[in-house]
DNA sequence: GCGCCGATCTATCAAATGTTAGCGCGCTCT
DNA sequence: AGAGCGCGCTAACATTTGATAGATCGGCGC
């Protein structure tokens, strides 16, 4: 049941027997939210951390005008808040996408791997990095790149993370997002947002239908993105 | 002299005299830069890591064609590549905007940190975390505020921010960037960035001249950017 | 079958933002 | 003192993006 995270963590450098059994005794409790509930509200302080096993969900914010902007997208495999353990306030709420399977893992059972794992806990602290790697991305994609080469981007590095967990299916992904929520995402009105979608449709480089992303051309896709995958660390290496 | 890094790990926990002798352990090997140098390249493989003592410094990467982005600034206190300690590789690069004198920090020194000091390895990692939340936070600016509300709230947070590590004068604070870098923060053109500063000067909230930012009004400015500090998880707590 | 409703898509106009160009000020270098 | 230069600032115009409105389409409940 915990193949996405060990998929995930074990992409990075590998994991013992003895790491695999310490994560399976720290993930307890599984939980299911509809699409549209909050996983994680804003606000809150989480005792214990959420894994996804199954489903889509994105960390977001709410100005006062009623905006909403979604910091992150989150797949099978990622921990939406394993920073709550550390950071102890959420300032920001966490949302289910799609229907999403979760799983919990306990603050204090994180706290006592921090005490007597040291490679695992640099794996987990790894594991956020990544996590800012690609927040860092996504100020650039938002600040100076264009409309249709951040799309691109988007799309190259979910199908990338959705293959490390083995889901995607040839070059197509599921995608269950509305084009609002996907203006959420870039924060662009949604009006602006389907134009920026047939832009990308009509250059022939993605197919998008049934909530199911098709990559036609990879290599083009990858062109008009600038997309290169350095910073999500994909290299097995001793951390 | 690490009066900085002291100041700000000590914000969110306390630090036991033993922890600050590890740290201080661990810093060795000043370096001076001049503006404009880069500090550590993208696409290297530090072997240390960088704390900042003295000067402002920014994260950044560049586009094809041409167009820069900065992703953080980093100001005294800041490790400002803590990170590639376990990314390994750099993904973009670190530029001093103004002089900087750093401080390195061993790789394999920070390693045994790890294995040895587990309350220090998680101030540590909760140092990164919190480079995590502003990333988001500056996501969420790019992306749903109003230009001069993301302005006024960078002004907010770099204020706060150097409160803590005292490098502000009553409401002032030095600010070593000319409105071409500040536009590369904002992801604006300079022309644009001129324009959005001219109106928050003129809505009164604050001065700006001779690189000294003074905060004329701070509770409007606080209103402007809907400023709430919550991320930057300045209380004192067991973490 | 019928009607409702959310989602996609389009059209039109308004506002925000970028581009190019140029001026003036205060440096520093000689 | 004069030249050169980075920087702040402005003007005029082009392009991108947003706001409002409405058409179309397909799923779903009644």
């Amino acid at each position: 049941m915990l193949e996405s995270l060990f998929l995930n963590l074990g992409q990075h450098d590998s994991l013992s027997d003895e790491e695999k059994s310490l994560l399976g005794d720290l993930m307890a409790g599984e939980r299911s939210f509809t699409a549209g509930q909050d996983i994680v509200a804003s606000g809150s302080r989480p005792v214990y951390s959420t894994l996804i096993l199954d489903g889509l969900a994105a960390r977001y914010k709410v100005l006062a005008d009623g905006g909403r902007q979604f910091s992150s997208l989150q797949v099978p495999g990622d921990f939406v808040d394993l920073y709550a353990f550390l950071l102890k306030t959420m300032d920001h709420g966490v949302i289910a996408l799609s229907p999403c399977r979760v799983i919990l893992a306990d603050h204090s059972k994180l706290r006592s791997i921090t005490e007597r794992a040291p490679h695992l806990t640099r794996l987990l602290w790894l594991d956020t990095l990544i996590d800012g790697a690609i927040h860092r991305e996504w100020i650039v994609a938002m600040g100076r790149r264009s409309k249709v080469s951040h799309l691109a981007h988007l799309f190259c590095e979910l199908f990338v993370r959705l293959e490390v967990v083995k889901r995607t299916s040839g070059m197509s992904f599921h995608l269950p997002v509305s084009q609002a929520e996907l203006a959420d995402v870039l924060g662009l009105s949604v009006v602006h947002m389907n134009r920026v979608i047939s832009a990308l449709r009509n250059s022939g480089v993605i197919a998008w239908a049934n909530h199911t992303v098709t990559i036609l051309d990879w290599r083009k896709l990858q062109q008009i993105a600038e997309f290169d995958p350095t910073y999500l660390s994909m290299t097995r290496e001793p951390r």
